[in-house]
DNA sequence: ACCCAGGGTCGTC
DNA sequence: GACGACCCTGGG
């Protein structure tokens, strides 16, 4: 049984209502998406052209906002993605940026089925969802993201989209700037880069973006690939290693076997499953083995509950 | 104050 | 395959 949910669109807000797998804190604090900030438990994210708001709201608070409608008589779960347009914005864009077409719900029962580490794992994590994000934008923050900390890299991604993104709006005080392009990047010297705190990653960083400027098309044809290939043309650029083309093909096309392995996963798959394996292609293999067609979202679910439970 | 580890990759052996 | 180096910075 499909869970019911209903999406509306009112005053440049969009509500999700009704949906058990949609909490903003399993979604933006896992790792996934550096563009985001909190503030008494709303969200404020950059996503593409669009500077939105996220807050859980109560039956109250949801009846409040749409007091006319009859989806208010009886209390569900609700959110409300503040400024994130109309219907026509939920169509062309959040449906996928939140991949609002994969029933998560079910997801969990079938991982809860698994085993006990994974079961205990997505009851943890219930509300978590894959984001499909910008590309080129998970390439950048992940070259960055090697050997570095998140509070780091999600400083190095704001600085950098202030040099060279397009200001988008100001809110609050606050100017929000879009991802660079990649021609803009390029255009940048190692030494800006290595300002915004990049460090040694600079050079990967410009190399990679220069070859994108020059291949434009690139990206794209990454999308109509196998996941092999689409792995293999990501590996081929500066900085991207195997677990950084996962976590790109993972968070920005939502290609669900993509198994990223990292220090996180390597501890955890150990503790819970294999021992004592230290060749990194091995784990991988043991994860999608083990977890199926969809193997980096049981590694998400696993990821944020050991992280959060500080299991090394 | 000093030290250490942080969602790995690359070059070298 | 297995090591070690690697820019920085926040947290201990």
């Amino acid at each position: 049984m499909a869970n019911k949910r209903a999406i509306i669109a009112r005053n440049d807000h969009i509500y999700i209502i009704g949906e058990t797998d949609f909490e903003p804190k399993h979604i933006f604090e896992n790792g996934q998406a550096f563009r985001w900030t909190v503030s008494d438990g709303a969200y404020t994210v950059v996503a593409d052209k669009y500077v939105i708001r996220i807050k859980k709201l109560s039956a109250t608070e949801l009846a409040l906002h749409l007091p006319d409608h009859p989806i208010t008589q009886s209390p569900k779960p609700a959110v409300v993605l503040e400024h994130a347009g109309s219907m026509e914005d939920y169509e062309n864009f959040w449906r996928n940026y939140f991949d609002m077409d994969r029933d998560y719900a079910a997801l969990r029962r079938d991982f809860s089925k698994i085993d006990r580490h994974l079961k205990k794992a997505v009851a943890f994590g219930k509300g978590f969802r894959l984001l499909r994000q910008d590309l080129f934008e998970m390439i950048i923050s992940f070259i960055l993201s090697a050997n570095n900390n998140i509070p780091r890299i999600k400083n190095t991604v704001a600085r950098l989209s202030e040099l060279a993104g397009e200001p988008l709006l100001e809110r609050d005080g606050i100017v929000h700037y879009r991802f660079p392009t990649a021609k803009r990047i390029a255009a940048l010297s190692e030494e800006q880069l290595r300002k915004t705190g990049a460090g040694y990653r600079a050079s990967y960083i410009r190399q990679t973006a220069e070859i994108l400027a020059d291949d434009p098309e690139l990206l794209d044809r990454t999308r109509s690939m196998s996941y092999h290939d689409a792995h293999h043309a990501l590996v081929g650029l500066p900085g991207v290693g195997a677990k950084v083309a996962d976590c790109i093909l993972l968070f920005g096309n939502s290609t669900a076997c993509a198994f990223p392995v990292d220090t996180w996963v390597i501890k955890l798959m150990n503790r819970f499953y294999l021992g004592d394996e230290k060749n990194v292609k091995r784990i991988k293999a043991a994860g999608v083995e083990l977890f199926g067609a969809q193997a980096g979202i049981a590694q998400q679910y696993l990821f944020y509950y050991a992280r959060e439970n500080s299991i090394k």
